[in-house]
RNA sequence: GUGGGUGUAGCUCAGUUGGCAGAGCACCGGGUUGUGGCCCCGGUUGUCGAGGGUUCAAUCCCCUUCACUCACCCCA
């Protein structure tokens, strides 16, 4: 049997109405904050994604679906969307008329990883984007929404965690400083710290490594750090989340594992995944769309983990859609009005099913209740003949005759207003 | 990429120190020749994940492989 490729997924029905429900409220809650749907493509020049979440970074050195299709260009399954969202914005020239610009985008992305819980191959995500907007109170704004929307779905266990990773001024200094301590300790790390070190010094910080942990634990922090520019940003994020009665943490070892990120970074972590922590990350990239090719203009956004969301959201009151009407048949004859009858009706909007095969009427009404109708049309050798067919309340077991006369109209008319 | 656990009916899982493959649920039929849920009776579940080896005999032991799963790593 040909099975689906590992770390992918079917979504079946039963599980797609949660999933349904999650993306309209998402839709309906960023759009009262002003945010408007993109779509962007899935594929793209292998190049954008270089540049933008860096070549060094795990991603993209290992774990991109990355192909020559048949001209021999270069081209990638996008592991995550603001690069293209970016892309879409220069290529656009979307900020010509107004710099901000607020989107949000729902889809699938690609990163060849092992599978576990809560991470797939192909997992997706739901990003909102505030382009052109360098003002704190936007992070702050943005945290908001995400928490909000995070409390409509009644997701519990949740905490909001913020750090800052400054800004090309500040930066290099204290990366100076930190490779000046890491040197100083590196008898004490894990192999893969040594490797760090080099490439992303800033993630030794996040070791889980117990000697690591102790070795770094009186490491320079960023938060200490910062420029005064970056030091008011972050401060007044944080007096705004505080002023929207938002908790949170300041987690000075929260780093992202994308390059672009300046300023402030979050993350949404929940302990109901296992080793997944984080429901949704985010945070600034002030420099991207400059360093995409596009016009000097600062930018933040997040992206939640569909999938994570999903398993964590509680689906106890999702049930499989009822249906309004079964048609239960007996002969060729019935058959033949009943397919005419129940296309009719469906059209106009009830939910209307009969069966095809040739199962007697005990057989037809245990497929209309498994199926949840609320009423049965019982239409008969007896019922053609005296053209008067039969219409059962499967609640109430009440049957009342109805005549062929008009009866699609009369249906639609009864089952509408009941 | 590394390590652990698990693969038996549609689902959840038993099982045999190697000897014809099981239960519950679901499904189908009957009790009710044209009326669902509850009840009673009966029936079908299958490459025992795949390939190879040992053996008179393998679902069981050995090897390989694939998938799922958990953790590392990394991230959403």
């Amino acid at each position: 049997m040909i099975q689906l490729i590992r770390g992918f997924k079917d979504v079946l029905p039963g599980e797609v109405e949660l999933w349904q429900m999650i993306e309209k409220t998402a839709a309906s809650l960023f759009e009262d904050f002003g945010f408007r749907e993109i779509r962007v493509p899935i594929l793209e020049h292998t190049e954008l994604f270089a540049r933008s979440i860096g070549k060094d970074t795990d991603i993209v050195e290992k774990e991109m679906y990355t192909f020559e299709d048949s001209k021999s260009d270069l081209v990638t399954l996008r592991p995550e969307a603001t690069a293209s969202i970016v892309r879409a914005y220069i290529q656009h020239r979307l900020y010509a008329v107004d710099p901000v610009q607020k989107f949000y985008t729902i889809g699938p992305m690609f990163r060849r990883e092992r599978p576990q819980k809560g991470r797939y191959r192909q997992f997706y995500q739901i990003n909102a984007e505030v382009l052109g907007a360098e003002s704190p109170l936007v992070d702050a704004q943005l945290i908001f929404m995400l928490v909000e929307f995070l409390r409509r779905l009644r997701v519990s266990d949740t905490s909001v965690h913020l750090n800052t990773l400054g800004c090309p001024k500040c930066r290099p200094a204290f990366q100076k400083e930190l490779h000046r301590f890491l040197s100083k300790i590196k008898t004490q790390l894990c192999a893969d710290c040594e490797r760090r070190k080099v490439k992303n010094p800033l993630r030794v910080l996040d070791c889980k490594v117990l000697a690591c942990r102790e070795a770094v634990a009186d490491a320079p922090a960023m938060i200490d750090h910062l420029c005064e520019e970056c030091k008011g940003h972050f401060e007044t994020v944080q007096k705004s989340l505080k002023k929207l009665d938002i908790q949170f943490e300041i987690d000075k070892r929260l780093v992202r594992g994308l390059d672009y990120y300046t300023r402030t970074t979050f993350e949404i972590q929940t302990g109901l995944l296992g080793a997944q922590s984080a429901v949704a990350g985010g945070g600034r990239y002030d420099r991207l769309i400059e360093e995409l090719g596009g016009p000097v203009q600062p930018a933040i956004g997040f992206a939640i983990g569909f999938d994570r969301l999903a398993e964590i959201v509680s689906a106890n009151n999702i049930s499989a859609p009822e249906i309004d009407l079964f048609i239960a048949t007996l002969g060729e004859q019935a058959k033949t009005a009943a397919f005419e009858w129940s296309c009719s009706i469906a059209v106009s909007g009830i939910k209307t099913e009969m069966d095809f095969s040739d199962k007697g009427l005990k057989g037809q009404m245990k497929k209309a209740d498994r199926l949840g109708a609320r009423y049965v049309l019982i239409l008969g050798d007896k019922e053609i003949g005296e053209e008067t067919a039969v219409l059962r309340n499967m609640t109430t077991k009440e049957q009342t005759p109805v005549p062929f006369e008009g009866i699609v109209e009369n249906l639609k008319i009864k089952l509408k207003n009941s």
